[in-house]
RNA sequence: AGCGGGGUAGAGCAGUGGUAGCUCGUCGGGCUCAUAACCCGGAGGUCGCAGGUUCGAGUCCUGCCCCCGCUACCA
């Protein structure tokens, strides 16, 4: 379509929610291939913006500030420093990673806002909304909870019943409540904005439909075809909420930006502050046709990044539209969604914690699992296979022993170029080649291809050091094992320069071995990177060998995260039938202080304990010696049934029975009064 | 319920009409410079199932099964 290579490019990377921090699921789809594209970009001597940052805006944010009893801001600052600082620490060479909490943001999204409106870009509508009188704020459906219509669940939320999976309407809810006062809401009228996006069906349908059918991937287009075909409604853009951007209207008052909107502005916002800070012209990134504006996604954000941006896009007026929208599809963790609530994930930043120095590890298993064309599974022992077989087998090997040999050899001197074998002009021409095949794939955004082809550099190296066999004719032809070193050198050379956009911290360590500035891409294929007599530094191990231990101790934290989650949900006893009130209060149930406490002999669960029950002092056996250490128990006051028949258990006559819960594990816990009670206090 | 993507050797993936391929693992051999690393070779697949089109189907068509996603805020 172009006939000119393009040279500018604005690199989009959809912003983190602020909620949480960033998972391997987050860098495989999105994060790791956008980095490598544009260092990628960036070594090709390409004008590259690559933006990053935080959405802080939405519901679920207001949520989690009113369960941790904190506010919004509390929760955003928080994720957005985690986020940001472990995204620096994987090497993401963000040119910017913003917020949307930033006042610029605000500024720029209201004003966006401000000009659709001004132009009647956006329509008016009134419609039904539940209202907390007591609160005096609408409910987003998450603020409202009711019984499910379906599976009569008294929890479902307003958009969702997480015990059916139904998706709901508020107004479906049977018996709704608010959860911020409790009460039942009211229908109440309320006026919002929308984006009439069916009135750009047509410009969608040739925009995409006819004109990216050949180069957008097939998911990518699939879901638009479905989207524009089902026919396109208009779309909401403001909604009732107090925290977001708010709606620049005198009579909107309490209305914020709904987060859909305020969101992908915020690629923009990000660039005016990038601009200002650099002293640069923010236009040109967004508004030159000869910008190519590329969004890197996951597969839930295809509809926002292809149909409803550019819609906003084209609307405003003056913006380019994006190039290509290369969406991936998930990655799950051994063998199950990763999920942010159930804690099932390998979080960013514990893995840096406990990994220091194996960034490079993480990308290179997350680049070559990329879930490019379907769901991924990323386990830990392929992790610590990748890493063990591959990055340091294949790659860390070739140039360790190439490094080792030049050492030994020339004292760490770069040998000469003798004369050339078929063999080595074989292998020069192979290296040759490398720039432009691994460039290939990377400008296709198939990433695992390309990374796949550099390793294939090192199995070159790897391979003709081994036919050469340098060590066999150090001493019958030596001036054929300068020539065979020399060209070994000159593949880590290529090496280094090529791994820089996957591996970029191993490019460096390998470049500073090397004593090699940065080169640009096509250099990769040269065989005259490094000349005669150049100091090459001591052998440095690229990569650690990961042990098993390491991999073991990570795959048991998930199993106790499983574990832990099948506790969570599991279901409680049935209940009991009813009893008489009369047959309540048979039981003397009281509170009663443990004067000593020992183990009783040849038992594993049981306990002796002394205990004061005001009336008297007396012995009981208890089956806790599993959970409680006998010494912590002396002084402590429990809950005891004092009326039960006594009864010999193990040799001890036991006057009673001291009260416990028993967790979904069969853990037992003892029953305490929270304030310290007279020995002997009844309980009712 | 509708729509989108996927189902190919033990694992992870390529492959859109013409002898089924890559990486890891596995088995056998070689090498010994190298972090027990490297190199060569072998075994292993009725390409989800059932029909159909074709001289020929992993690839095109029809039906079904399974996994994931979207259906208006999870990458």
């Amino acid at each position: 379509m172009k006939e000119k290579q393009p040279t500018r490019y604005t690199i989009t990377s959809a912003l983190p929610y602020a909620n949480g921090p960033v998972h391997i699921g987050h860098l495989a789809g999105v994060y790791v291939p956008a980095d490598i594209y544009a260092r990628f970009l960036r070594n090709n001597g390409c004008e590259v913006l690559f933006l990053g940052g935080s959405d802080e805006h939405g519901v679920p944010i207001t949520l989690k500030a009113r369960k941790e009893g904190v506010t919004p801001q509390d929760i955003v600052d928080r994720y957005h420093q985690i986020i940001k600082e472990s995204f620096r620490e994987l090497g993401i060479s963000f040119d910017i990673y913003s917020r949307t909490s930033n006042p610029t943001h605000h500024e720029t999204a209201a004003a966006y806002f401000t000009k659709l409106y001004e132009e009647g870009k956006l329509i008016e509508q009134t419609s039904q909304q539940y209202y907390d009188e007591e609160a005096q704020q609408f409910l987003a459906d998450r603020y409202i909870t009711g019984e499910c219509p379906h599976c009569h669940n008294e929890k479902a939320y307003g958009d969702q019943c997480e015990a059916c999976g139904a998706t709901l309407n508020a107004t479906d809810l049977i018996n709704p409540k608010s959860t911020l006062s409790g009460n039942p809401p009211v229908m109440k009228e309320t006026k919002h904005w929308y984006l009439p996006l069916n009135q750009y069906e047509p410009w969608l349908k040739e925009w995409i439909l006819e004109g990216h059918k050949e180069d957008w991937k097939v998911n990518v287009y699939g879901q638009c075809k479905s989207w524009i075909e089902a026919g396109l409604h208009p779309r909401a853009v403001t909604r009732d909420l107090n925290w977001g951007v708010k709606v620049p209207l005198k009579e909107a008052e309490g209305k914020v930006l709904y987060v859909w909107f305020d969101a992908p502005i915020g690629y923009i916002s990000a660039t005016k502050e990038w601009a200002a800070e650099h002293q640069q012209d923010w236009e040109k990134w967004w508004k030159d046709d000869e910008t190519q504006l590329v969004h890197f996604i996951g597969k839930d954000n295809i509809v926002f990044h292809c149909i409803i941006f550019p819609c906003m896009l084209k609307a405003h007026g003056g913006f380019i539209l994006p190039e290509n929208v290369p969406a991936n599809e998930f990655l799950n963790l051994e063998g199950e969604k990763i999920s942010t609530s159930k804690n099932w994930a390998v979080w960013l930043h514990e893995y840096l914690r406990d990994f220091p120095g194996k960034q490079d590890s993480l990308r290179y298993t997350l680049t070559s699992i990329a879930p490019e064309t379907k769901d991924a599974d990323f386990t830990w022992a392929d992790f610590q296979s990748k890493n063990n077989n591959e990055l340091l087998a294949i790659f860390g090997n070739f140039v360790n022993r190439t490094i080792v040999l030049t050492h030994k050899y020339y004292g760490g001197r770069m040998p000469e170029l003798g004369t050339l074998t078929d063999l080595e002009k074989e292998v020069m021409e192979k290296i040759a080649a490398f720039p432009q095949s691994i460039g290939d794939s990377i400008k296709k955004y198939r990433f695992r291809e390309a990374q796949q082809e550099l390793m294939n550099l090192a199995r070159l190296g790897n391979k003709y050091l081994t036919e050469a066999e340098p060590w066999k004719k150090q001493k019958e032809d030596p001036d054929y094992v300068r020539t065979i070193l020399h060209i070994s050198l000159q593949i880590c050379a290529s090496l280094s320069v090529l791994c820089e956009p996957f591996l970029p911290f191993t490019a460096q360590k390998l470049q500073k071995m090397l004593n090699l500035n940065n080169k640009n891409w096509v250099d990769g294929g040269r065989t005259d990177l490094l000349k005669a007599g150049d100091v090459i530094g001591e052998p440095v191990l690229l990569f650690e060998k990961i042990e098993d231990e390491t991999v073991a101790a990570q795959v048991k934290r998930l199993e106790d995260t499983k574990k832990a989650n099948e506790l969570a949900n599991a279901p409680a006893p049935a209940a009991k039938e009813d009893v008489s009130y009369d047959d309540f209060v048979k039981m003397d149930l009281r509170v009663v202080t443990v004067l000593a406490a020992e183990k009783v002999a040849k038992t594993k669960k049981l306990l002796k304990l002394k205990v004061n029950t005001g009336t008297d002092v007396r012995e009981i056996v208890s089956g806790i010696a599993e959970y409680y250490e006998p010494e912590s128990l002396v002084g402590r006051q429990v809950l005891m049934l004092i009326n039960l028949a006594p009864k010999e258990i193990k040799g001890v006559l036991s006057h009673g029975m001291v009260l416990m819960a028993e967790n979904a594990d069969g853990s037992l816990s003892l029953m305490q009064p929270d304030k310290p009670l007279n020995p002997g206090s009844t309980v009712k």
